[in-house]
DNA sequence: ATATATACTTCAGGAGATTAAGTATATATG
DNA sequence: CATATATACTTAATCTCCTGAAGTATATAT
């Protein structure tokens, strides 16, 4: 009797794999792991490790997502007037709030802005890489991306994506005032509300 | 000598945790589990088993997707010209392409498009759940979703943010033409490029 | 100098994951 | 029918993760 486990994905892998028609044996070979382990995996008798689960999801083509799909449960729309979304004024960069997080502790995947950058403004410093990824879309002005030791010149209706772990820097470049919008995931949490 | 590990992602969790300034022992408390664990699994002397990990990443609200990010990643900007994107014309919806898969194979995290749908247009007749996340802010004009059996009402300015596993529906109840930018993770590749 | 405190690391031993070998059941084959 | 082969599950030994206590490091106080 142990069952201290709390996320079961057992049956999930092992439908997968019956569906593909492996063997317990054919997956145990190409994740150089033992026949028992996969079985005890299928049946929840066990938590792996993460190396082995990422192994064996890999071999089946299963995307850890899936896995973790009932883990994951905000079933919450949250919505954000125009008139109540919170703003951060810094001298030359405005940034209005567009996402809250839902209502449970949970938070959403995604976190979102619009950005006001004035003549000569940018978004920092060449600011520190994090994890994660941006998304980007001129509603107005004219912009440059500095994204590690590269340039991108921007104009009105272009869009872009990037992962966020390289230095980056949001700038300007224009005479009237830049606006984007700004999606980045996960959330870095600007605004607590 | 042992490093049979392929998959590191302490460093990940140890900078969140710094940022957010607890230490090992408030981790450690809080997951059950002791704070020397925490230490190894930071400095990647261990792979977790996924309990403790999920734990941890629950406590340090850190999504797992993060973690394996480099696991599936790429480093490219992409960046997609106004001038060059698709777009998607059904009869009274207009999907336009905001977003590019970067030049590797490895798919992006977040696909996003600018939707305009005309008077008394809708995006599906409640189209099916989907694993994922949106988030949608009205550009112009007034709009309703149709979500579960719940309902918003969303005007210029507004924004949301929704998990997609519930089916949902986006329609146009003004008069005029609505614009929303829309942005989906992970990506549903409606465009193929 | 010594004490006290906080944050983290190391190490030996115990708990739990993983292996190798063995059991069980089914289907085939002569 | 015996026995051979194939798949999945169990068991006992082994290895890795994980724990608890002791150790290092740095800072602040007395």
């Amino acid at each position: 009797m142990k069952s201290k486990m709390k996320y079961k994905f057992g049956e999930k892998i092992r439908a997968v794999r019956e569906r593909k028609g492996y063997t317990l044996k054919d997956v145990a070979k190409k994740a150089h792991v033992s026949e028992s382990l996969i079985s005890q995996i299928e049946r929840n008798k066990v938590s792996p490790s993460v190396d082995n689960l990422l192994l064996i999801a890999d071999i089946l083509d299963i995307d850890y997502e899936y896995l973790f799909s009932n883990y994951r449960q905000k079933r919450m729309v949250s919505v954000l007037k125009s008139s109540e979304r919170g703003s951060i004024q810094k001298e030359k960069v405005v940034i209005h709030q567009l996402s809250i997080d839902g209502g449970s502790s949970k938070e959403p995947e995604v976190e979102a802005f619009l950005l006001e950058i004035k003549k000569n403004g940018t978004t920092g410093d060449q600011e520190y890489g994090h994890p994660g990824r941006e998304f980007g879309i001129i509603l107005e002005g004219e912009a440059e991306l500095l994204y590690g030791n590269e340039s991108y010149i921007l104009s009105e209706g272009d869009s872009l994506s990037f992962p966020s772990d390289i230095p980056h820097e949001f700038k300007n470049r224009g005479n009237k005032v830049l606006k984007a919008i700004w999606v980045v995931t996960p959330p870095r949490r600007l605004f607590k509300n």
